[in-house]
DNA sequence: GACAACATACGAATCAATTCGTATGTTGTC
DNA sequence: GACAACATACGAATTGATTCGTATGTTGTC
C-alpha cells in the first residue's frame, strides 16, 4: 500500500507538474521552467523544494553538484486528491453535481464527449 | 452583468453553504451549524462573516439586533469559480482530464451516470 | 591560484487566513 | 434599575505559504 497522496500547496503543485512532465529535475531547469509564465526568484524555487522534500512531496539526489529532483506522488494521484477536497469542500461530496458543472460550464470538444461517453458505458459494464 | 465571482477562502465557503442552504441567518445561526462539524469559537464565525461582508461574499441587513447575513453570489457560480481553478492549476486546462478523474475514482450511482449521460446528449445537440 | 559563475543553506520579512480574547453596547426579566 | 444573556467591534497572536537576501561552498577557465 503506498502512503496516502499529500496535498500539495499552489507552488508546490506548479513545481510537481514540471517534475511530471520533464521527469526529473533541477532547481535551475524547474527554475527556468516556472520563469515561463511567473516571474520568481531561482532561491524561492529552491527553497520550495527544499520543503518539497521535508514534505516527502519529492526526493533529491545529491550526487551531483547540482540536485536532481524527482517526483515522489503522481499525477493522477495528486489530482484525485485535489479533486476529492473540492468535491467535499464546495459540493458537499455529490460528485454527480462536480461532473455536471464542469461539463455545463462550455461545451466540452465532441472528442471529450467521445471519452466520457466511453468511460460510461464501462462503468456501467461494471456496475451490472 | 455580474461581476466576476470572488473566490471564497476555505472558511468563506463553509459559511456561504449555510447561507445557500438555510437562506439569510444571523452569526449565531450559522455558528450553531458549523458547530456539528468542527469547533469554533462564535467570535470566529463573526469575524469571519464581517470579512465576507468587506469582500462582497455577503450582504448584511442591520435592522434587527441580530444582523441578518445574505450571500451575494450563488452556489453553481461559486462551484465553477472552484473548478475553472482546480482546472487550471492542476489539469493544465484539460476539462476532458478532470471529468475523467471524477469519474474513474470509485463507479458513480447509476442514477448519476444516467444524469451525465443525458448532459451528453444535450450537448451533442447543441455541438452540431 | 584568482575570479566569475553557479550551487545550496538558511534566516527572516511578508501576506492571507484563521482564531480568539477583551471591550463595549443592547435587551429583556426580575 | 440591576443583572444576565447576548450582540458587535476590533486588536492581536498564530499558522502556513511564499519570497528573497545574504552567506558560503564548488567548479572551471584564464
Amino acid at each position: 500500500m503506498s502512503a496516502a497522496p499529500i496535498r500539495p500547496s499552489d507552488g508546490e503543485l506548479a513545481i510537481l507538474r514540471v517534475l511530471w512532465t520533464q521527469g526529473a529535475s533541477t532547481v535551475r531547469e524547474v527554475h527556468t521552467e516556472l520563469s515561463k509564465d511567473r516571474d520568481m526568484g531561482y532561491t524561492t524555487v529552491l527553497k520550495l523544494m527544499q520543503i518539497m522534500v521535508e514534505k516527502g512531496l519529492v526526493a533529491r539526489d545529491e550526487r551531483a553538484r547540482s540536485h536532481s529532483y524527482r517526483p515522489l506522488q503522481g499525477e493522477t494521484e495528486t489530482q484525485r486528491c485535489l479533486l476529492k477536497e473540492l468535491l467535499h469542500k464546495a459540493f458537499a461530496g455529490s460528485r454527480r453535481d462536480l461532473v455536471l458543472q464542469a461539463l455545463e460550464t462550455e461545451p466540452a470538444s465532441a472528442e471529450d464527449l467521445e471519452d466520457i461517453r466511453q468511460l460510461l458505458i464501462d462503468a456501467k459494464a461494471r456496475n451490472r
